[in-house]
DNA sequence: CGACATGAGTGAACCGATTTACCTGGAGAC
DNA sequence: GTCTCCAGGTAAATCGGTTCACTCATGTCG
């Protein structure tokens, strides 16, 4: 048998099996499901004809009729980043353990892109859409997906859209993160990072903002930098303020992918965070842990995320009509060497 | 109308287009699909009842008919790791660019698991299957999977099995890697990390004893340590090694993660990479020019590996006949400051 | 003993596309 | 005026399962 032969070698399908446990189709298709209108003797030899053809089941036949895929879209912006691995991670771990397979997607952060895999993953039917939306995404369009099918949303921002959603507790995160700068005595605590079109950062800088005013300090709008969500976006917005005329003594990070470059900014200029500055991070990946110095964080737990996103999925499919869920996830700081220093004052 | 009844709003089909078109079935299928055959006239027809009705065509349908499904698996270890995570971004990227989805599992390195998925992957009609297969998969499973898909494996080590892979030249980047450290001066060197079950690490563990042995370094088993391949495996190997009478002043790891692992080790003696030990690692992961000290490695580009991997399963679905290709990925040594320090004579 | 329920199977419609073989009306050839 | 050809379109088979309605023996019960 050449190889081209054996590619051409049509498929083993449930006809061919029901023809040799000398059975009708149905009959075949009734016993592989464990149906108990047949009898155990029939089932076992089509078990056995299913055995000796090396017969494979074909899922994508059966959806047709069934209308179930038992496959789930996941779009992200990026599974190169840590954060986003460690998010498939869960839902793929979570997803496979109820016979689900994950259909993986990334946008880039590119609107264009994202509509273009929505309308593909449509095509491929899926049984359900977990997203990640990209920044700007009309709320429009996502309720025009929802009327489609289920979908779960990996931002709790889109609070007007009947939708499951998971997030984390941004709010809470930045308070914590800020009150302990501010408790260790720092005033001018910086914001780095994220772009105003980002929804999440929204919500974290206004509860920064409202940190700082609670205690009294005056907001200064040159400490507030944005940046790309990369070690480079961090580096660069380091030394915009290193270039200050009155630099913060600590910094508070969009992310801890920021933050790691926030520390490559401080010591392309001879100093060290924890030491000249004070500096704190956002969603602790591993490497987190692993830096030096270690970086103090506020923890979300990605693969929790990941979990959590693929349980609502499977929620929804077996009860469409349950009550929406919006599950978030608390956030905890991890203190580590990044916030050690005492305050120096500033200059 | 209520949720429930959106959810149960029967989908537009093909007929439907059709018949607001005022064509037949087989027309609107054939205006869709650009055949020269249906005058523009009508082609202009369908495609505004498409608009009108907001038909999504239905590739699983499609797939069932044409025996493509225009979807191909990756199945890897796990994908938390960053160097799986880079390569999983290449291969998606590359195969979106050709209007491919992704099927993404993880084995977590047990072979059950990896069959399973294997099975559940084949029922779901992937057109081809990209695989890393665990520690100690049967050849003759592969030469069964390779009769029915296209499979294209991410190791180079089944040279016995007539399909494609692409690897990474685990040969000479180690042999430059161990070359590097002996003209350092090294002659203790330790081999740090992976199992032996492995074939990648088995075939770097033997480059490396070659090259101690071409320039007459005795080997000493007590320097090989095998470990787990994570942060914590290098940790507690180097927590092994710093306890030999004659401990190692040069160390070989199997992968950076390991790598790193070794440097917490090391510190958590109060000792540094590149200061008490010249450090190695394999895999170039992004981390590993932002460590403290950065990591001398030998670089591999899962990225490409990624983009290569697909490349060839697109190319053996377009051309299932063509000659089997097998690439190896060519590694360079990217020296940084865990090789810095001259070699410190053993006590 | 006849009506009826029940267990075990089966035939055929169906899911939503693709594709082959056939049809039709009119232009052009002779 | 008939024959041919062709552009443009269509009916129906097909892919590989699922499932509904129905059959056909048996067993049960009043």
């Amino acid at each position: 048998m050449t190889k081209s032969d054996r590619r051409r070698r049509q498929k083993v399908t449930l006809q061919h099996v029901a023809d040799a446990a000398k059975v009708s189709k149905a009959t075949a298709s009734l016993a592989l499901n464990n149906n108990p209108r047949i009898s155990e003797a029939t089932r076992q030899r089509v078990l056995e004809a299913v055995e000796a053809l090396g017969y494979v089941y074909n899922q994508r036949a059966a959806s047709l009729r069934t209308q179930r895929s038992y496959t789930i879209g996941l779009l992200i912006k990026d599974v190169s980043n840590p954060y986003n691995a460690e998010l498939t991670s869960g839902a793929e771990s979570r997803l496979a353990d109820h016979d689900y397979s994950l259909v993986l997607a990334t946008t880039d952060d590119d609107l264009g892109k994202q509509t273009r895999l929505i309308q593909t993953m449509l095509e491929r039917d899926i049984d359900g859409l977990i997203l990640a939306p990209t920044a700007s995404t009309p709320i429009a369009s996502l309720q025009r997906l929802l009327d489609h099918r289920p979908l779960v949303l990996l931002t709790p921002y889109y609070a007007d859209l009947p939708a499951d959603c998971v997030g984390m507790d941004d709010e809470n995160g930045t308070a914590r993160a800020v009150n302990h700068l501010i408790q260790q005595g720092h005033r001018r605590i910086a914001f780095v990072g994220g772009f105003d079109t980002d929804l999440t950062r929204q919500r974290r800088l206004e509860s920064y903002r409202h940190t700082l005013l609670r205690h009294d300090i005056a907001l200064d709008p040159a400490l507030c930098v944005a940046s790309p969500v990369s070690r480079r976006g961090g580096y660069d917005a380091m030394r915009q303020l290193l270039n200050l005329p009155a630099p913060p003594t600590a910094a508070y990070c969009y992310s801890d992918v920021i933050a790691f470059g926030v520390m490559l900014g401080l010591r392309a200029s001879g100093m060290e965070a924890g030491v000249d500055l004070a500096l704190i991070g956002f969603d602790d990946v591993p490497e987190a842990s692993l830096w030096h110095p270690s970086l103090t964080t506020v923890s979300n737990d990605p693969r929790g995320l990941g979990v959590n996103a693929a349980q609502l999925m499977l929620r929804r499919i077996l009860t469409p009509d349950a009550p929406i869920n919006r599950v978030i996830m608390p956030s905890r700081l991890i203190l580590r060497d990044s916030t050690a220093a005492l305050v120096k004052e500033p200059r």
